[in-house]
DNA sequence: CCAAAAGTGTTCACGGTACACCCATGC
DNA sequence: GCATGGGTGTACCGTGAACACTTTTGG
């Protein structure tokens, strides 16, 4: 006990929920616990912040620690502060959420497969602590963000079919979209860069690849354009 | 030095960006540090976090501290934690910010009126800690946050005319709006209760008075309705 | 009667939506 | 040649944007 204060300090953590996409749904990647409480419990990924370490830092770390991925986008969720989420001691926990992109990076869990996993978001275990609520609270912004900013590319390869995109679109906002439509809306925002490629290995017509333009990007916004899906 | 741990805490704080809306500008509450360091700068409003107290209910006792209110719209906002943002520990600092009424509320600066003070959005002095930067976020959230959800409405008082929730978008998002398009799209949606009543003491044509329906909002959003301005 | 703000309709352009068939490729 | 997904255009409708004058009230 060699930390002391004039008045009690609660621990601060960071939990990741991790999204990632494949052809078949939307996932995120839990860990099972190996330690009291809610021992073999699945959990998010996350742990304790260093004492000179912003949560930025800290997220970013706990992200690399259980999946290897160094690069992706980030971002700052929400505070979970209920005394008592955390039976052991006043916990405040700051969560962030990640986009991954599946296929390029094939996950090495470090920790064996055994104790990290991806499970679809509408087939998720019981959580431990509030990990259910956090995980709900990650959902509910990345469905309500997706729609008005650019940042579904972050959970495909950086060359990608429209149907991909496409896909990617009903996956999370969980509606059917209109084919000729989608394409007209994405192709208009020229925001794609038409890479003049197609599909390799693919058992019928290979699509045309496209990348996101991030670049292209920046300046409409900088001339009032609103990205919306 | 009675609160020891095995490991270092930082000290958590919430910070209160109050916004307040009077006829000529967005405004919001600062009040001058007693105390070092940086005694005498203006600072958010905000402090220690207790230890079985969650952070909405430091956020609401801090406001009703500072200002007396009790009830007003409060939305958690983001969290710093840039180690050195204060120069005496760790501190991380969730922010929150509310939206109150001026007109009701003639805020009751318990701390006295030198000490507490409402400064116009585009005239704010040097900040305390990296307070400009937590206001900056504040003002950034609500000017994105108020175009899609009617979060303007906790800015005026209960009986509004349509002419003030006009200037209210025309402050908040800096742009001027056209006045038929504005009421035609406002009434059109019926969020709105006509109160068959008009103004009192104006040296003009007295406007009709309106309040915003809540029930009825919560009915249009089960059935799919996207408030927008 | 003047100042000050309230209140009111129409036209046009654009973007959203609905909708069905042919094309290329691998097996 | 068939199965699988890739790729394409048009017509209609509703909403957003531009725009100016009359009405009411108090002083």
């Amino acid at each position: 006990m060699k930390y002391s204060y004039e008045y009690p300090h609660p621990a601060v953590t960071v939990d990741c929920v991790i999204f990632g996409l494949d052809s078949e749904s939307l996932k995120i990647l839990l860990i099972k616990r190996k330690e009291e409480p809610f021992i073999n419990k699945w959990a998010l990924p996350g742990g304790f912040v260093g004492i000179n370490e912003s949560l930025e830092d800290a997220a970013v770390r706990e992200l690399q620690e259980e999946t290897g991925i160094k690069k992706s986008y980030m971002e700052q969720l929400y505070t979970f502060s209920e005394p008592g989420r955390d039976p052991r001691e006043r916990v405040i926990t700051v969560a962030y959420y990640a986009l991954v992109n599946l296929e390029e990076h094939q996950i090495n869990a470090k920790t064996d497969a055994l104790s990290a996993a991806w499970f679809s978001v509408d087939d998720i275990p019981k959580l431990a602590f509030d990990h259910e609520m956090i995980f709900e609270t990650a959902l509910n912004r990345l469905r309500g963000k997706v729609r008005y900013q650019p940042i579904g590319f972050e959970l495909l390869p950086k060359k990608f079919s429209l149907s991909q995109l496409q896909k990617l679109y009903e996956l999370i906002l969980e509606k059917p979209l209109d084919k000729r439509n989608f394409r007209k809306k994405i192709l208009n925002m020229e925001l794609l860069t038409d890479l003049d490629e197609v599909q390799e290995d693919v058992n019928h017509r290979a699509a045309r690849l496209y990348s996101f333009n991030e670049k292209r990007y920046r300046k409409l916004i900088k001339d009032g354009f609103n990205f919306e899906i």
